[in-house]
This record gives C-alpha cells, sequence and structure tokens, in this order.
RNA sequence: GCGGCCUUAGCUCAGGUGGUAGAGCGCCAGGUUGUGGUCUUGGAUGUCACGGGUUCGAGUCCCGUAGGUCGCCCCA
C-alpha cells in the first residue's frame, strides 16, 4: 500500500453483509406491508429543480437554508439532490397530471436522500428513507390508515419494543394563528428564563420551542398554553376523529401537545414514532398532513398524509434487537480432478434450477475446497470426483454434523431436503409456513400482527 | 454551525512519569498428496489517522487538519 487508501465521503457509508441485509429487510418489510395496505410503489428523480424544494419546506427551515446540496448543473440550472421526498412526489402527481382521477392516490417510495449535516450515529449526508403518501384524501380516516401502515411495519420487522406514537393535532391555519399569538405572547412575558435557542426561536418559529431540550425551557412550557386551548370547531372535529379511528385501527398512542413538525407544510395531524434506543435520534418514523402542499406544487387543492422513517435508524433497532437476518446459506459443489469438473457444473445448475443456493471454487484441491465450503458456512457439500462418476453417484455430506453418504445423482435434490440442512432447503420450507401463518392472522379480528421472530 | 471524547496489525484492543511497537481473533504454511469446522507446530503483518512543533530522542507532550463518536442546533 503505498497511495493512501481513500476514504468514503464524510457522512456517507457503505452497506456491505449484515448492515444490507438489514437495510434491505427494513425496505422489503415495509414495501410488502405498504402493498397490503394498497400503496404503489413510485421511483422519482434524486435530484430535482430547486424550487421544488425551495417553494415546499419554507425559506426558514434550516433544511432549505443550510442544509440542500444545491448546485448550478452545465446547463445553468439550480438543481438540488433531494432532502426529503414528500416534494417529489407532490411535483410527480402535478407534472404526471394525476390530480384530477383516481383520487387518492397511496404512494409508497424508498430511497437515498441528501442533507449536508454533521453525521453522527443513525444520522448520516446520504441516508435513506422509506415513505407513504395519501393524496387527495381530507378525511381523518386516512390519517388512521397511514399512522398504522408504519405501525405495522415496525411489528413486522420486530422493533416495536420500546418505541411509543406520540400525537398531536397543529390545527387548521386559523387555530395555528390564534394559538401561535398565544404562546408568543406567553413566552414574551417569561422571555428572560428563556433559553438562548429559545429566545431565537421566539422570534422565527415559536412552536418550535414546544420541543426544546433545555430543562429551563421545558419548566416554563408547563404552565404555557397548548393548542388544544385554539382549535376551530373543525380543527377539533379533526382530530377527534383521527384519535377515534387509531382505536378502531387498534394502534396504540400517546397524546403530546409538543410534537412540532420541522417542515412548513404541515397541518392538523402530527405524530412521531419515538424509541428511546438511540440516543438523540429518536424519531424513527415521522409525518403529519399537509394540505397545502401539492398547491405549491402548481396543482389543484390536495390535502394529503404521509410519513417517512429513516431506514439506517430502523436498522440500527433491528442490529439492537438481534433480528440481523441470516445469509443464505449454500450447498458447495466440489469436482475432485479434472475430469469431473463438466459433471460438477452440470449438478451445480441443477442445483441452482431447483431454487438452491449452490457454488463452486474456481480453483483448488478438496482440501481447499472444503476450507471454502467451511468458511462459507455452506449447509452441505457435494463431492464430485472419477469414482462417483464411475459408479452414477454424487457424495452428499452434512458440514454441520460430518455425515456423508453417496446418493445417486439424480437424487440429489430429494437428498438435500431430507437431510433438513439448516438454510438451503428451510428456507422454502420456513417461506411456506410464513405464507399459511399470513392467511391464519388475516383470518383473525385482532388488527396488528404480534411480532414475528427471525425468518 | 457549536462543545466534549476518540483514532496503534484485516478486526477488538494493550502500550505508568518521552528511549524508534505487543496480545487475542483472523490470515498464510505444515502435521493429514479424496474431506472442512476441533487440535498442534511454524510464519507474515503496522508510513502508531495526516501535517507541523518541542526534544539528543515522540505512539506517548503541544498546535493544526481529517474522520469517527456523544451532546446541542436541526431532523427520519
Amino acid at each position: 500500500m503505498s497511495t493512501p487508501a481513500l476514504q468514503p465521503a464524510r457522512g456517507t457509508h457503505d452497506l456491505i453483509g449484515d448492515e444490507f441485509r438489514r437495510h434491505q429487510q427494513v425496505i422489503d418489510a415495509a414495501r410488502h406491508i405498504a402493498s397490503l395496505y394498497g400503496f404503489e410503489e413510485w421511483a422519482t428523480p434524486v435530484f430535482e429543480d430547486t424550487r421544488v424544494f425551495s417553494r415546499s419546506l419554507g425559506d426558514t427551515s434550516d433544511v432549505v437554508t443550510k442544509e440542500m446540496y444545491t448546485f448550478t448543473d452545465r446547463g445553468g440550472e439550480s438543481v438540488t439532490l433531494r432532502p426529503e421526498n414528500t416534494a417529489g412526489v407532490c411535483r410527480a402527481l402535478v407534472s404526471n397530471g394525476l390530480t384530477q382521477s383516481n383520487l387518492p392516490r397511496k404512494v409508497f417510495y424508498a430511497g437515498p436522500m441528501f442533507r449536508y449535516e454533521r453525521p453522527q450515529k443513525g444520522r448520516y449526508r446520504q441516508f435513506h428513507q422509506i415513505g407513504i403518501e395519501v393524496l387527495g384524501a381530507a378525511e381523518p380516516l386516512a390519517d388512521a390508515e397511514v399512522i398504522a401502515c408504519g405501525w405495522h411495519i415496525q411489528q413486522e420487522l420486530g422493533i416495536s419494543e420500546g418505541t411509543v406514537l406520540e400525537v398531536n393535532t397543529l390545527g387548521d391555519r386559523p387555530s395555528r394563528e390564534a394559538y401561535r399569538a398565544a404562546l408568543v405572547e406567553y413566552f414574551t412575558a417569561h422571555k428572560d428564563r428563556l433559553s438562548e435557542d429559545s429566545r431565537m426561536r421566539l422570534e422565527k418559529n415559536p412552536l418550535r420551542i414546544l420541543d426544546s431540550k433545555d430543562r429551563n425551557d421545558q419548566a416554563l412550557m408547563a404552565g404555557a398554553p397548548t393548542i388544544h386551548q385554539y382549535l376551530t370547531p373543525e380543527a377539533a372535529a379533526f382530530y377527534d376523529g383521527l384519535r377515534r379511528h387509531l382505536d378502531a385501527f387498534k394502534v396504540p398512542y400517546r397524546e403530546n401537545p409538543r410534537i412540532v413538525r420541522g417542515l412548513d407544510y404541515y397541518n392538523h395531524t402530527a405524530f412521531e414514532f419515538v424509541t428511546d434506543r438511540l440516543g438523540a435520534q429518536g424519531t424513527v418514523m415521522g409525518g403529519g398532513r399537509y394540505d397545502g402542499l401539492v398547491e405549491q406544487m402548481g396543482g389543484p387543492n390536495t390535502p394529503s398524509v404521509g410519513w417517512a422513517a429513516g431506514v439506517e435508524r430502523l436498522s440500527l433497532l433491528l442490529e439492537a434487537a438481534g433480528l440481523t437476518p441470516a445469509a443464505p446459506r449454500a450447498v458447495a459443489v466440489i469436482p475432485v480432478g479434472e475430469a469431473a469438473e463438466a459433471a460438477a457444473i452440470s449438478l451445480l445448475q441443477l442445483l441452482r434450477g431447483a431454487g438452491l443456493v449452490a457454488e463452486m471454487a474456481y480453483r483448488g484441491n478438496l482440501k481447499r475446497r472444503m476450507e471454502r465450503a467451511n468458511r462459507i458456512k455452506a449447509a452441505a457439500a457435494l463431492i464430485l470426483g472419477d469414482d462417483e462418476l464411475a459408479k452414477g453417484v454424487v457424495v452428499v455430506r452434512n458440514l454441520d454434523d460430518g455425515t456423508q453418504a453417496e446418493v445417486p445423482l439424480d437424487g440429489v435434490i430429494a437428498a438435500l431436503a431430507e437431510t433438513e440442512v439448516d438454510g438451503a432447503m428451510e428456507a422454502t420450507l420456513a417461506a411456506q409456513m410464513e405464507g399459511e401463518l399470513e392467511a391464519m392472522m388475516e383470518a383473525e379480528d385482532e388488527a396488528p400482527p404480534p411480532p414475528r421472530k427471525r425468518r
């Protein structure tokens, strides 16, 4: 090594091995559950015209003012790597002329997002989000279903323990303006006791004081007015509807009048799934209602609701819960001598054709190939040499218990199924059982299924 | 953007008060030229993150930079 090794760019990370499998597990589970709720998957561009974000996220939010990867391309256009995907989905709805029919539209997405932030565990500059959006539904039932879907995904992953759902309402515009005025009045009266940060927030975004982590601020909050006293009858009815439907979905929640949303486009419902297991990155899934966003993209009034979740954070929870998916175990085909190689390749393809993970080393004697089979944690070794070739058999060795037997070439698949080696065949059996389990659970009237164990 | 802590072999980490590097695991080879995982013998590891400074001498002390990490801000 004479040249210095290159590091990944700050705040980026490679997904390899266990980490990749956890990441994929999160996305697979979310995609599957979302599809059960009737969501279709969209993929929108990773970069957009900068105005897609500057128009939607609000000029004051930190995301827009200092965290966006914005640059001018060779044609002189200002483009931005998406810091989140809700704006892009709304823009796509409008650009594709989907605002006039087939509403509501239910969209699932998964992909990388980019924010120029100080990296920490569970927080990266290129990170990944999954999310769902219901576009064109004004009913609180939509909000409740969106939340139920998110909860269901966490249950499916087996990571719902230690996580609580906190809900709040931000009201409609009149509610929020009245509340905002009342808050400013209250905190201005106690300005001398506010933290320095919160005094800034009092000017910029007084609602944000509500989720300050400062001790003194929190003490002061005990006496602060809550939004509930300022809700219009319509906003109060909406919030009642949300809670009623959450009960019907049997999703447990806690009301937290201090939940606010970071981005400016939210109204009515605001919620977060918060865990106590990830330090300062406690929010694992967050979302709410954004009735005005599609209009800001140049479309008609299209009330909508959705959430986004950080794949890295969900993946950390999987790891902490000991639910890292195991790599599939292969069957190692081992030819002995050059004459057996062609027959071994035929066997290799036969196994793959039957849906088994099969591997054959590119070189090496029997000992080497056995070592390699062991290293890749193969479940079984199939040894094929001149002796076997002459007899029309293959040696099937179970690498877990060391037993082996000669099996006729055409009976290999059946023999592997019978030996009940971990992984390989067991995986297909497990998949079948899982299908039956799901059918059973659908028959039950309890909506949230119990958390599933490692598969 | 602000503050604390950290950075020594592929990995996890030792290296009082400055005297030019070590363990375990892993890796490679042999004991076993058609049998791995166990056992055993031997072997190779390294610009001590990077750049400066102090010193006869720096992994060790000082300054700067980069990366990681924890917290704040913000957010998923």
